[in-house]
DNA sequence: GGCGTTATTGCGAATCAGTTGCATTTGTGT
DNA sequence: ACACAAATGCAACTGATTCGCAATAACGCC
């Protein structure tokens, strides 16, 4: 019910397109494409326009209910959102994109807060590199 | 020298395209947009088309000679290369980004090759928030 | 439960950053 | 200077995302 409370609370409609992409991005859990969404999507109901997709995307990040990440060269990725302190590392190798959680992030809100005149709301940390099982397969 | 050495020792020309949008780069320090570069290079040599100069910044990224971002929602940006623990600070008011070092990226990279189980090459990290001279604008 | 309002949708056209194929030009080693 | 591959300029293309607008469907209200 976080989707409708969420809704209602901002002043939007409970829509067939809003409930459907929530579903998709709740029940994979991983980071999708546009792309993968409008698939997922279609899959559950041929009908919604995938710029209903588009445009529910936008208003989720807006209502901070999913999160937008550019992980890699291609087209942004889309999951329901997380805290800050929980990054990416994103594998070069097999683009399989893994959360890890980290006081590292902490450190440094307390560091920018004490140090710097920047005022940080969010902080984005993207790790690229080789995940476990790339370089298991390297030792072949 | 630094341009023409690297080009030279990867086996590549050094032209004027190349010159160019390394002076363009060199010459701000500040993050551009592909536009922006574009403009910057026609002002300095019309005859310069954009592919080349999108063609340049992809060559100059593989060279590590530049570096890529996606600060924000727009378009991706390009600097002069700089160590991962020089992170970006980009205000979502006036769009200015700074750059802050710290050392909370080695605490990370530390972290993860003690602990996990991935590889860590790169880290990039992207502060959103609000910098000095918004806040200074906000009491007005 | 129907009814009117107005947000939201579906559609197709438009946009826009970035890419590509190819003929022509230009560095570079000899 | 010459030859040959690398790089450029051009123009057409791609693919993701956005937009305008008429049709549809939530939701508040009686």
């Amino acid at each position: 019910m976080l989707l409708e409370a969420t809704l209602r609370a901002s002043d939007h409609r409970m829509t067939r397109p809003r409930r459907v992409v929530w579903d998709v991005l709740n029940s994979t859990g991983r980071h999708l494409s546009a792309a993968e969404i409008v698939a997922a999507v279609h899959e559950l109901d041929p009908g919604i326009n995938s710029s209903s997709v588009y445009r529910t995307l936008g208003l989720f990040a807006d209502l901070d209910l999913v999160r937008e990440s550019r992980l890699t060269d291609e087209a942004s990725t889309w999951e329901v959102a997380h805290p800050d302190d929980v990054i990416h590392l994103v594998c070069s190798l097999c683009g399989a994109t893994t959360h890890h959680a980290t006081d590292a992030v902490d450190a440094l809100r307390t560091q920018l807060g004490a140090g710097s005149d920047f005022h940080a709301a969010g902080i984005d940390v993207r790790v690229t590199g080789t995940c476990s099982t790339c370089i298991t397969r390297l030792h072949d």
